[in-house]
DNA sequence: TGTACATCAGTGAACGCGCGTTCACTGATGTAC
DNA sequence: TGTACATCAGTGAACGCGCGTTCACTGATGTAC
């Protein structure tokens, strides 16, 4: 029953007030994330980081959950920066329908990279527990300011409009990539294919996505 | 500071001993991992539910982790058992190809169900925290003898016999199949997709099983 | 320009919670002679 | 067939842990007059 006193908070301060507490405790949590995924988002770990008492925590978020939330969003925007780098990086192409391709290959390229680089902060944005009905769609996007879910969609009306694509076989189209895509992330990221060596991984990649390019 | 006594063991015994605690714990543990996931398998509460002083449980299981490991093991073998089910349904066929087909879809299509029916078990099968490197292969298996993992293989096996899959796209192709049929299995019971109207999953199931036939 | 005062960010101390796990024990069982 | 005793399943009580959250507070800031 006897407990530890709490550790003091790590870096001290010279004034009463902070400054921004709020964005550092969402930084804090945000490498907490990138550590520990979700479940590493601790409140009371996030104020200890922030140099602050635990409680101070209830002047900028109403709850933890709240302040998880904000961090799911930071994670989201951050994989939306790296789709749109990616996407970036291979403009030019002779044919408009290699274009298209490029572009959806960017965009799951991307997914999976960012999946494996960035465990915690893609467990952080897609895991359990599930988020509540929503934040404000600007936190989730990148600087161009379109979401994941939206840079995907993007790149599928591109290739509608070059034609790789049937019209008809575009409503839904995203849930099919996505699927396809996230399932690959999470076997090895979580599951199965956890340590698989960088070369297999780069194979099957790319094999996942020729299935998608093919089949959808 | 001051605690609540831990209510009674619910179901009285007149015996000292139990009979089969350890069967009695993993039952439990299904249960709760029925409700809950992973998470919700507390070995508190599934001495509880056995009639028993906590402690009790060490006597079957080192440690709450060997629960889980065992209750991930029965959660996969009901997972073999509804794809054989599934397989068994659909026995004859004119075309051998179709046969192949109609197998390899037989066994996405229960891996889908189980995860709808059975989010609780699918998620303790699957989900984090990650297995430690594993229990006796047996264990996992449905009536058959195979794990879910090794009827997909069979079942990519039949369409190379039938000469619908290319021998040298073979290797690997579980986890392409996987991938795809996982993905969307969360995406539906943990993701953006949760709640989606019975008919609409139906429609996106058999289009991303389309995708994977046509794909690999 | 100077002072009163409302505002509100951060403090200090404590709460109850339920968990996994350890220890020394008690009581029923079954086997050896 | 009867008894001694080793075995070991289940008990009772307690441990420390760290968490989220609440309460009443104190101290700095900036605005109105």
């Amino acid at each position: 029953m006897l407990k530890n006193p709490e550790p003091p908070a790590s870096p001290t301060r010279s004034t009463y007030r902070h400054g921004d507490l709020r964005r550092a405790l969402l930084d804090a949590g945000i490498e907490l994330a990138r550590g520990g995924g979700p479940e590493a988002v601790v409140l009371r770990e996030a104020t200890r980081r922030a140099g602050v008492v635990p409680n101070a925590a209830y002047r900028h978020f109403g709850s933890r959950q709240e302040l998880l939330q904000a961090v799911r969003a930071a994670a989201l925007a951050a994989l939306a920066a790296a789709m749109e780098a990616e996407l970036a990086r291979q403009r030019q192409r002779r044919r408009e329908a290699d274009y298209a391709r490029a572009s959806l290959r960017a965009v799951g390229t991307a997914y999976l990279r960012f999946a494996l680089e960035e465990t915690g902060l893609f467990r952080t944005a897609f895991g359990r527990p599930l988020p509540a009905p929503d934040a404000p769609p600007a936190d989730k996007a990148g600087p161009g300011g379109l979401n994941p879910f939206e840079l995907l969609g993007v790149a599928l009306d591109r290739m509608v409009q070059a034609g790789v694509l049937a019209a008809e076989r575009r409503p839904g189209a995203e849930y099919l990539a996505w699927s396809a895509v996230h399932g690959l992330a999470l076997l090895l990221v979580d599951g199965p294919l956890h340590g698989m060596a960088g070369t297999a991984v780069q194979a099957l990649s790319e094999r996942l996505l020729d299935m998608v390019e093919q089949g959808l």
